[in-house]
DNA sequence: GTACCTGCAAACTCTTTGCAATCTG
DNA sequence: CAGATTGCAAAGAGTTTGCAGGTAC
C-alpha cells in the first residue's frame, strides 16, 4: 500500500457522532474490509481500532504503542504498524505529514473532511473546512485522467496567539543574534 | 513499487524559465538571505545551490550527496542537510512529503507556484497550478488569524496510464488473491 | 491443520549530533 | 584570529523485517 492519505470523499457523515456512537458501526467496517480481503480478524486489530477511536486529534505511531501498552495490552509495535497500514488502507485512519517527519495518524469515519493549519513556530495545528477544494479536485482529476481519491492540504505560517511558544523564543533570539538561525521543525 | 523512488518521478513542471537563466538570481538571493542572517557564505552552500538548480523535478537529500559526489565535490551528508534547511528557510528550496515519509525538495525560484497530484499505483508526480488556492489561503488567514507563508496540496489517485506500474502489479494479485494485501512503500 | 499473524529484537533508513580540523569575515 | 562551518563517523529516531511460536478459520 503506497501512499495513504486522508480520504476526501468518506462516508457522507454530517458532523461528528459520538466517539463511542460511532465506534461499532466503525468496527463493522474493519470487519467487512477484513473480509473482502481475506485477512483475519485478530483481537489485536479491533483493540487498535477502538484505542484509536477513543482518542482525539492527531498521534503518531508510537504514542498510541505506548498507549496501548499502558492499558495493558500487549500489542508490539510491529502490530500497530501493520495495523495501521490497514486502517488506511481501509479509510478509517489517514496518515498526515505536517512538516516535522514525524508521521502523524488520525481517525477519519464519522468526522468532516478538513484541512489543516500548521503554526510553524509553536506547532499548533487548526483543522478548516473548504467546499472548493473539492472542485480543484473534480477539476484536476478531468484535466489530468487521475482517479482521485484523497488529498492533503496544509498551510504553514504563524498564529497569533499571545502563547505561541515559537515566537517567545525568537523574540529571545533577537536579543542574542547568534541563535538567530531558525531550526526547522 | 509504490510510491517512492519512481522512474518516473519525473518533472512535467509547469511553466519554468530555464535553468542557468534563473541562476544568477539565485546566487543573489542566497547571498543576501546568508548577510542578512550573518552566515558564512562558503563554497559548499554555493555548490549545493548550483547543483539543485540545474536539477529539474524533485529529489532527496542521499540523492543530491551522491550527485555531488560524483561531481568530484567533497560536501558531507551533514553539509547538504545543512545546507538544504538554509535554502528552504529562505525559500529558494521547498520540502515536500509525498506519502512515502521520504522528504523530497525541489527549486522554488523563478517556477510558478503549484501543486501535486501523486499516482498512488505508480509514483508518478504531476504538477498543476489552481487560483483558488490562493484565495482558501487569503480566507483561513483572515479566519483564523495566522500569517501564511506556504503551503502544500497535494492530491493522490490513481493514474490513467496504460504503463502504470502498480495498476499491473494489482492485476497480478487479483489472479493471485495470497498477495491482495498491498505492502506499504 | 494450515498459513496468517503476532511479539520480539535486530536491521535498516533517513537524519542529526559531537568533535576536531578548517576556513570566513 | 575567533568562532562559524565543515567532514567524518557514530548516534538517534522512526519504521521494517526475520523468525519462531501462536491462533483464526
Amino acid at each position: 500500500m503506497p501512499v495513504s492519505p486522508s480520504p476526501t470523499d468518506g462516508p457522507a457523515h454530517t458532523g461528528h457522532s459520538s466517539n463511542t456512537e460511532a465506534y461499532a458501526e466503525v468496527e463493522d467496517l474493519l470487519r467487512e474490509y477484513l473480509d473482502r480481503n481475506k485477512l483475519r480478524k485478530t483481537p489485536e486489530r479491533f483493540a487498535i481500532l477502538e484505542a484509536i477511536y477513543q482518542k482525539d486529534g492527531h498521534f503518531d505511531a508510537e504514542a498510541l504503542y505506548l498507549e496501548l501498552k499502558n492499558d495493558g495490552s500487549k500489542v508490539s509495535r510491529a502490530t500497530v504498524y501493520n495495523t495501521l497500514d490497514i486502517l488506511v488502507d481501509c479509510r478509517l485512519v489517514a496518515k498526515q505529514y505536517f512538516g516535522d517527519s514525524i508521521t502523524k495518524y488520525e481517525k477519519v469515519y464519522g468526522y468532516r473532511q478538513h484541512d489543516h493549519l500548521v503554526c510553524t513556530e509553536c506547532g499548533k495545528i487548526l483543522e478548516f473546512c473548504d467546499p472548493r477544494i473539492a472542485r480543484i479536485q473534480d477539476m484536476v482529476e478531468q484535466v489530468y485522467g487521475f482517479r482521485i481519491d484523497a488529498h492533503a492540504l496544509n498551510f504553514y505560517g504563524e498564529c497569533t496567539d499571545a502563547d505561541c511558544a515559537g515566537r517567545k523564543a525568537a523574540a529571545k533570539d533577537q536579543a542574542n543574534p547568534q541563535n538567530a538561525q531558525k531550526q526547522p521543525s
